[in-house]
RNA sequence: CGGGGUGUAGCGCAGUUUGGUAGCGCAACUGGUUUGGGACCAGUGGGCCGCGGGUUCAAAUCCUGCCACCCCGACCA
């Protein structure tokens, strides 16, 4: 390819609207531009990395069997009606009507789609397992778009569903993926965790998150070096403090003025935080919207509630509850608000945090203006409706699996595994006949990757001051030859021959033989984070260039023949990914 | 959806306080000199100053309504 002859428009500057670097060197590249809040355009460069990331998700779907089809982006609201999510996933499903005023969907994820087409096309137990996937652009209408690429309105995904006839094969199919997905993020060269998550509104019983590790990421991770454990901050779960052994005291009332918080009681009591216990008020709602209950929640003085944990424990939908108004609650449940202790509670559930069971001559407020209770015993003074963990896993804390400390860092969510159980086979009566002609439902699981996430997330883990470093496996161009006079013949032609050279062994080549300056060609090509530079310049007539890695500093001078030599080696090893590892056997694959 | 910010040429910005009909750098176009890390000289083109309404002899500038975009939060199969 010849950038004469192709467009390419990289910018100085970075738009004032970026904020992650990924961001703006996707857009300086000029490999991304927006055209609305979360809506881009992809010029060549970035739509060949598209393209290339893509590319490694086929070829590792196809691996495992998974076959490649094609929905429409544009589903019938019957369907959605059908499973009921119609009604139940609000603003971001992205509606639309025909000129008869039907009500159609643009896909956000196809879990209704992929069942109509199963349901219609397959029939006997004889077909399965089987498992399909398509790559294409989704639709979310997301209320704040962000990031470039990595919250955005139109996406890029591949999205796989599994359809099995028990439980135990879908595992399998499950495991499957997951490995398949280890090789997709490994070939991308990615910095990643898998995580144990939430499995969120689309249900089922068992989810990882694949997360690229970035300071900007969106999810929230903690991890253990030590026995490989990641879980997401709402999943982790929390080891309880064993508490300490000692006397029951009798509980006395104290005078604490002015000591709304924690931090403020035990230092006028001079506790540590640990032997004191936080309350959090909240009210719950019905689906119209009316309070329902009151809740309070006891957690120890040094630990953070997790809301998601908290609204499990009490079966409830996640928008269904906000942190309770304590002059209204205060009189009904005879809590006083920065003074709400387990002592004496009416008219709420309280929910304890596992941790305070067995706890002694712990510090709680008195449900009285300006006063504390000290030696309060769970079970002797208090108790809760709910007893379950509702604290939140921070670092530092002990492993739930090991004990060792944890570590958090955020990351970016490239990939997600569900398994969905029979939810959407049930509901959309997807079944198949067994030996005896009896019909099942198809055990379904589901399989994303965000592609065009993925990409501004491999920018984010390979870049410098000076521009993106593309790994090989996913750079628009293997080779770029940077003609340093492009007024030179002699330049040109040993620049037009290396390409010749090289396409003809299957290496991707952009020949730079714009008529620029040279400081514009090789920022250039730093920018757009070509991995491999032969400049053709002064030597040319000797038939010498030189060889430069874009994730390397220093160049070598080469003959062309030594250079075209080098170039196909290394483009060789590394294009399937600098991490490679070897396919994985059938056996390895079944094992589950 | 709450809080904050910004809308002026393709990109980055000044001008708005104190109203007088728009400017700088980069990019683009023409000619010339240049050519190993974002050249220089001379010239050219390009603006419903986000949109509507109002005040005024006169509005990018003041008032007002709306919209878009960005940031924080909420939300996020």
């Amino acid at each position: 390819m010849r950038l004469s002859k192709n467009h390419l428009k990289t910018l100085r500057e970075a738009p004032a609207d970026a904020v992650l670097e990924s961001h703006k060197l996707l857009v300086r590249a000029n490999m991304i531009k927006q055209e609305a809040a979360g809506i881009y355009m992809y010029p060549k460069l970035g739509w060949r990395t598209v393209r290339k990331v893509e590319q490694i998700v086929r070829e590792e779907m196809d691996y495992i069997d998974c076959q490649e089809i094609y929905m429409p982006h544009v589903n019938p609201a019957e369907l959605w009606k059908e499973t009921g999510r119609w009604y139940a996933y609000g603003p971001e499903l992205w509606r639309i009507q025909d000129r008869n005023g039907n009500d159609f969907i643009l896909n956000p994820t196809c879990e209704e789609i992929f069942t109509d087409f199963v349901r219609k096309e397959w029939s006997s137990y004889r077909e399965l397992p089987f498992s399909l996937y398509h790559i294409q652009f989704k639709y979310r209408d997301e209320s704040r778009p962000r990031y470039g690429l990595l919250r955005t309105r139109e996406f890029i995904m591949k999205d796989a569903y599994t359809f099995d006839a028990t439980e135990e094969d879908l595992h399998t199919a499950y495991m499957r993926q997951y490995h398949a997905y280890e090789k997709i993020f490994t070939r991308c060269d990615l910095d990643y965790r898998i995580v144990e998550a939430d499995n969120g509104p689309i249900g089922g019983s068992k989810s990882h998150e694949f997360s690229a590790l970035s300071d900007w990421g969106e999810s929230d991770i903690l991890y253990c070096d030590h026995c490989g454990m990641a879980a997401t901050v709402e999943r982790a779960e929390c080891v309880d403090e064993k508490p300490v052994e000692e006397e029951m005291l009798p509980v006395e009332k104290v005078f604490t003025p002015g000591t709304k918080t924690i931090d403020d009681v035990c230092a006028y009591l001079k506790l540590p935080v640990k032997k004191s216990i936080k309350a959090l008020m909240f009210t719950t709602y019905d689906t119209d919207l009316q309070p329902k209950d009151n809740v309070v929640c006891f957690i120890r003085g040094d630990r953070q509630l997790n809301m998601i944990k908290l609204v499990n424990a009490l079966n409830i939908p996640e928008h269904y509850i906000e942190f309770a108004n304590e002059d209204i609650t205060g009189p009904i449940t005879g809590s006083v608000a920065g003074f709400t202790g387990p002592m004496g509670l009416k008219n709420c559930i309280v929910v304890v945090d596992s941790e305070l069971v067995g706890t002694v001559n712990m510090c709680a407020g008195a449900n009285e203006e300006d006063h504390h209770l000290i030696n309060v015993c769970y079970g002797r003074d208090y108790t809760g409706d709910i007893i379950t963990d509702i604290k939140t896993l921070q670092e530092g804390d002990a492993c739930p699996h090991c004990g060792k400390p944890v570590k958090f860092r955020r990351g970016i969510e490239v990939g997600q595994i569900f398994k969905l159980g029979l939810k959407y086979s049930e509901s959309m009566n997807a079944t198949f006949k067994d030996e005896n002609g009896v019909d099942h439902p198809y055990w379904m699981g589901c399989y994303g990757i965000g592609i065009t996430r993925t990409m501004q997330a491999i920018v984010e883990q390979h870049h410098d001051e000076k521009g993106i470093i593309w790994p090989m496996s996913v750079a628009p161009y293997h080779v770029i030859v940077t003609v340093v006079k492009s007024h030179d013949d002699t330049q040109m032609q040993l620049a037009y021959d290396i390409e010749k050279k090289l396409e003809s062994m299957g290496v991707e080549v952009m020949v730079d033989d714009r008529d620029e300056r040279p400081g514009v060609k090789f920022n250039d090509a730093d920018l757009i984070g070509i991995p491999i530079r032969i400049t053709v310049g002064k030597l040319a007539g000797e038939g010498k260039v030189e060889y430069k890695l874009r994730r390397e500093s220093e160049h070598e001078t080469l003959t062309v023949e030594e250079a075209i030599a080098k170039a196909k080696a290394l483009v060789d090893e590394e294009r399937d990914g600098r991490c490679f590892f070897s396919r994985l056997s059938e056996e390895t694959l079944n094992a589950h």
